[in-house]
DNA sequence: CTGAAAGCGCTTACAG
DNA sequence: CTGAAAGCGCTTACAG
């Protein structure tokens, strides 16, 4: 391990001005310069930023936590923020969550022990403790997909209720009176405000929501849809919570010998890079996720550079992506 | 900011002493563990992991770095990495590459001057020199999916031939003898060996290998696979890849009315958790990532503690998941 | 069993 | 412009 202080002995100058040279300070006058470089290259030296972030009270890590990496939603999120990380030095410390308020606990922990310079949170426990005491130690939170208790905290979220309210509309527009709701969780945020943006669609044109009742999986929608068929009256059309719980849906019914959009009209919501490419390809409302993982960036720049204190909360349309499952035509006149 | 000097100012005691009960040291008297322990919850002290780790010399990250975490192939591995890790205290560090030997060789060099525990590279550019610098520095390295040039690193793999030859060979098994190849770069480690699986299958049948070249990805399986069937003899069965390249091909079968098995049967390489789910369900050779992944992490828990120094390579072999795709029928005999 | 002191590898006022 | 010295927050021989 070679240390600044081998350095400085082989170009026969003190630490001090190897930091100096290294750190770009243009005070150094150039034939001692020149010494430290050739000395750096001679050692192979490779300063410590262990070190370096001790002495300075700046890390350049960015912790990332999501409930499971495995989501294509997440795995979107945490791409799009490693792109950006990358481009301006920082790098990520990811941790899965598994929704379980312990690891988020533990993780959070971890990442306000590492002094990490920012981080990123969707939060399985938007009321954990430990969120406070990230942002009493000076690091910025940004919650992500959902809100946390602690005011102080950056948000960047989507609008789930208009969300889910644009994905239901497009089918009562297209003529369905009977469109059942493939629920998520409803205990979180995102669950219940897609369910009600559901529901209150539904409501406001005098028809009565109908939710099977799942939990953001793929076998338990598969579940959910295996029991609805059974039930007697089979709804024309379905919104389904998020894209895990899609897939399940879709296996159902070809179990069924149901074919969408002619025996069932389907909207999913979110956009996993194969949703284009399911059979048959996938109307969806999307959240934005580059888009939002840009400014969950930013945010956490603004914060760390001190341009801003205010705490701010960005919410972001979902898109509509037309394809082909939700159908075209009005049911109730084939 | 909390410090263990002021812990031991209000416990009365040394940071010494602190440090030791903090650290589990049995010898320290019974009053002045308490002590410590009320001071600590007074004034919610939190040990600096940074300074502990520049003072031991051992951090407690890991670092991972691959192509594409939104693949589900890693997306999938860092799951298991990391389910690994948090069991052992450990967290990771996230690196994507694209498969830039720039990108691979400035994520090592800072991984490296983190001073990781250890790393696990699925490379880009398996002749890297940043390789053997991270060696050179005592930090473990364990390549995974593909070799590295620096005989010092360990190894999991798994065993692109035999997989290759077992997806070729079950097809040839059901009857065909025009099975197509939907390959992927060729210029990779994975890419060539299981291209060779296939075309030495194939040859040793007496069957001469047919290649639609593409490049792992979806739109690049796309494009290949119009172009195959516009050509005047259509396959019977092929072998793709990997798995986004299985998204673009059946897209493209789609296209052309073509439904598998019954117009082409198809065997995937690599079983992302929606394979099962897909129309018709994807029969596939699979890596066991869990298992690998479970390896890796042996394989540098070995290192660390110093169980062991030669290298290691362990090479997995593919499972089969027999599904619908593959077929069943003879079609010479249909 | 406990503490004073040194040191991990850096950076940065301070003095010259 | 350059260096000696202090210090970031810990841990750990060493001495008692």
């Amino acid at each position: 391990m070679v240390t600044i202080s081998q350095v400085a002995e082989h170009a026969g100058v003190s630490p001090a001005t190897v930091s100096r040279v290294l750190n770009g300070d243009e005070r150094v006058g150039d034939e001692y310069k020149q010494r430290v470089h050739d000395a750096v290259a001679a050692l192979g030296y490779r300063p410590n930023r262990l070190a370096r972030s001790l002495r300075t009270q700046r890390r350049s890590a960015i912790g990332v936590v999501v409930s499971d990496i495995e989501n294509p939603h997440f795995s979107e999120m945490v791409r799009a923020v490693e792109d950006l990380a990358y481009g301006a030095g920082h790098h990520l410390l990811v941790c899965n969550t598994d929704e379980s308020a312990e690891k988020q606990r533990t993780y959070l922990e971890m990442l306000a022990d590492e002094h990490v310079l920012g981080v990123i949170l969707s939060p399985s426990h938007p009321a954990g403790e430990e969120i406070g005491l990230l942002i009493d130690r000076g690091i910025p939170v940004v919650a992500f997909d959902r809100e946390v208790s602690d005011q102080r905290a950056d948000v960047v979220i989507a609008d789930n209720v208009k969300g889910a309210r644009t994905a239901t509309e497009l089918l009562l527009r297209a003529g369905h009176t009977d469109v059942v709701y493939v629920g998520g969780r409803s205990d979180v945020e995102t669950g219940a405000e897609r369910l009600d943006g559901y529901a209150l669609t539904m409501r406001r044109a005098g028809l009565v929501p109908r939710v099977a009742e799942a939990d953001f999986r793929i076998e338990g929608a598969r579940a959910a849809m295996t029991e609805l068929l059974a039930a007697p009256q089979r709804p024309t059309a379905l919104v389904v919570a998020n894209n895990l719980m899609t897939v399940g849906v879709l296996a159902a019914m070809r179990e069924h010998g149901l074919r969408a959009p002619d025996d069932l009209a389907l909207v999913g919501i979110d956009d996993p890079f194969w949703a284009p490419y399911l059979d048959p390809p996938l109307t969806v409302v999307a959240q934005p996720v580059r888009k939002m993982a840009a400014d969950a960036m930013e945010l956490l720049h603004d914060r760390v550079s001190g341009r801003r204190t205010e705490p701010r909360r960005i919410v972001h349309p979902f898109e509509l992506r037309r394809r082909v499952s939700c159908g075209t035509a009005d049911p109730t006149t084939q």
